[in-house]
DNA sequence: AACAATCGTTGACTTTTTCAATGATCCGTA
DNA sequence: TACGGATCATTGAAAAAGTCAACGATTGTT
């Protein structure tokens, strides 16, 4: 098969007004590529959601529950789910908040990390052939518009 | 309150790596703007999705429902519902494939045109406030790396 | 003419999302 | 200090969405 297995030939109905929406254009981006990373991160137990989780918490930044919901977009019920099933997996632990004790801190275990580490090496290698149709300089283009559209343009704090 | 209502300040965890993540950041682009564009597109009784295939039937391009469910990354069975809700509500109707006598081809009522245009304009409004933090070069900027990521370098037919 | 493949459709099944209720804890105020 | 309202994680149920196999009709191929 081709160099690279995703989507090449530009469809019929792209040429349509529609072709130029943002909303189209991200859904449609985000779920060929979801299919790809979950299939890439499927080989470590995870999925797209649960390895988000899983970064946080080999993050340093000692993330609450709710702020895992807040960032992710996801519902606090779901979190549970995801932390439980990491949980059960021994690749992440609850540990209590510090200054309030009703939250619930997420922090990675030693096997938590080193999963981690492999699978971000697949994911990163999967989205580089998603992305291939684009340059590096396009690449991180593309990042930096998707930041700047969701947080507003950068802070000058940190690199 | 703020001169946008959308989000603006950058949360906490951001600053992990997975920030820079193309498949989290899409995914919270989509998942943020769909709500907003459902929200919009309620006054009208329609969604993203049935908004997607209104377009496509209003494009003249004559789209069959595996072209729909192709484009749209949908199941089969998910066009089947969104056109009999259209069709149903008398803004598509189904005809006949021309040169395949299985395949139906959705075509746009004059009603149908009419919501559309509606439609449409409170979409784009709403799309615009959801990228006001980005300027008007960033924004067409951030669609053709979008379109090229998806389909590949743009072939030089049309304009 | 026979066969496999494709289109739209249906219905069943699973997964995901949404939402209200709960106990524990925090915070502000009296 | 004690009260009241708010927030956190959790549970469980209900609703919505997604997945998938099977079907009749039709196509194209052998």
């Amino acid at each position: 098969m081709g160099p690279q297995s995703t989507e090449v030939e530009t469809p019929r109905l792209a040429e349509a007004k529609i072709g130029n929406d943002v909303g189209l254009l991200l859904a449609k981006l985000h779920a060929t590529g979801s299919l790809l990373n979950n299939k890439a991160l499927a080989d470590y137990g995870l999925r797209e959601r649960s390895f988000s989780v899983l970064t946080l918490a080999c993050s340093g930044l000692e993330p609450t529950q709710r702020e895992l919901a807040d960032f992710l977009s996801l519902d606090p019920s779901q979190v549970v789910s995801l932390v439980d099933d990491l949980e059960h997996r021994g690749l992440v632990k609850r540990a209590q908040g510090k200054q309030d004790r009703r939250a619930k801190i997420i922090v990675s275990t030693a096997e938590g990390r080193r999963i981690h580490n492999k699978a971000r090496a697949a994911l990163e290698a999967c989205e580089e052939t998603q992305l291939a149709a684009l340059s590096e300089e396009e690449n991180a283009e593309l990042r930096a518009l998707l930041k700047k559209a969701l947080w507003g343009p950068p802070s000058n704090q940190t690199s």
